[in-house]
Formats: structure tokens, sequence, C-alpha cells
DNA sequence: AGGTGATCATTA
DNA sequence: TAATGATCACCT
């Protein structure tokens, strides 16, 4: 899905555009720029996110870089129900596992990307398809300098396993709020790391991700009242 | 290949 | 039934 829309020049017009979503459905949104709204996301995994790039106007493909990388935001859907329960975890970025040395958290991927981040809350209606989907308020978000030390400390006590040549011991039960899971197109698919001898060994692609729990609380604290 | 966007589906 | 591990599509 390219984009068909001009990058907005500043915060205030990404937040004019975004706020402009709140309270539609997917489809109005897709029918006011011809877009089809597929049945349901079984097969189309990160159409919702990829959707709301298109509306927004972000431009950074799959760069390793925020999408809107000169406004330093990068923009994340988050299902919830109605009820504004969030429904599943967050992608945040690879987790790299050859070329960390030496790497400080300031200079890692995840903080750089969650450094400010547009949440767009999208709320599914149970038994309905994604063409009901609801855009609820999306935020603007900066973690608190607590959110912030934890996110490091997770995000510390994986690399040094990743250093260590731990790579066996990563598991998704590892962070707080930041956690690592497989990440890639099939469980046979591998890329290169250390092992705890120092040798290049096979391992499995992995992912940082958000805890739903995290991205929750994120939510409630951003509710409007 | 390996990054982006994620949700699916089996397990515990 | 929540959470982990697996998987799907698109882009460069």
């Amino acid at each position: 899905m390219n984009s068909l829309i001009a990058p907005p020049q500043s915060l205030e017009e990404l937040m004019l555009r975004a706020d402009a979503l709140a309270g539609k459905t997917i489809g109005e949104i897709a029918s006011n720029i011809n877009i089809t709204v597929p049945d349901n996301l079984k097969v189309k995994k990160g159409w919702q996110g990829q959707f709301l790039e298109q509306c927004l106007g972000a431009d950074s493909g799959n760069l390793s870089q925020p999408d809107f990388n000169h406004l330093g935001v990068e923009l994340k859907t988050l299902p919830i129900d109605l009820l504004g329960r969030v429904e599943e975890s967050t992608y945040v970025c690879v987790l790299n596992l050859i070329d960390h040395q030496l790497l400080q958290w300031q200079q890692s991927a995840v903080c750089k990307k969650l450094g400010h981040v547009l949440w767009v809350p999208i709320a599914k209606r149970a038994e309905q398809g994604v063409t009901e989907s609801l855009i609820a308020t999306p935020f603007l978000w900066k973690p608190s300098l607590e959110e912030l030390e934890i996110l490091k400390s997770d995000w510390e006590n994986v690399m040094e396993l990743v250093s260590l040549g731990k790579i066996d011991l990563l598991n998704a039960r590892l962070g707080e709020v930041l956690q690592v899971r497989p990440k890639a197109a099939h469980s046979r698919v591998t890329t290169k790391a250390y092992g705890a001898n120092g040798e290049i060994i096979d391992t499995l692609p992995r992912g940082f991700y958000l805890r739903a729990s995290f991205t929750q609380k994120i939510l409630s604290d951003n509710l409007k009242i």
C-alpha cells in the first residue's frame, strides 16, 4: 500500500488528520479514498496498520526508523474491544542478534521508536467485520521517566543474554513490559547469532513486542475525562 | 533476505 | 482464556 497522501509537515497537521478519523468506521474512511476493506485479517494481518499509514501520510516504508521520521513520531494502531480492552501485543522492531556490540539503550531502535508514538486505538465490534471497526481517539505518547527505566531495563536484560550468546534463554516470559518473541515468516526461518563460545549460529529471528498489559496502561492513562 | 505492518492459533 | 510461539502480506 503506497502512500498517496503527502506526509504531514508538522505535528499539528498530523494530529489534525488523526483527530479527523476519530469516531469513524474503517469502512467510512476506506470508501472515501476508494480502498477495499478485507473481510477479515487472517491473511491481511497488517492491513489496519498499513491503512492508517496511508490515511495519515506515513512514508518510511520498511526502513528502520519512525513512520514520520521528520517529526520523530512512530505510528501504532492498537486493537481494542468496545470496552477499551487491548487485544494484542504491539510489535516494536527486530532484535538484531549480530550487530549489537557496544550498543547502548539510547542508540537502540526500541528507544528511538518508542520515544514518541501516535497511538490509534481501533475498536473491533464483536461478530462484525473490519468495515464496522471504529477508530477511537488517537493520542500522542511519550514514555514517562518510570516507563523509560522499565523499558531500558527490559532491553538491557535481553541484550545481555544476546551478548553472552545465550540465545536459547530468550523467550516471551522475560521482560516486565518489553518482551521478545519470534518474528519470521515461519519457524524454519533462520538468522545469524553468536553462540556461547563466540561461534556463529543459526537461530529463529526475534522481535521486540510491548505486552498488552503495558499498552493497556498507556491507553488508560490517556483517556480523556 | 530481511525489514515493515501485525494477528492467528496452539499451548499452558 | 490469556499468553506464547507461529504465521501472513507487502515492500525494498
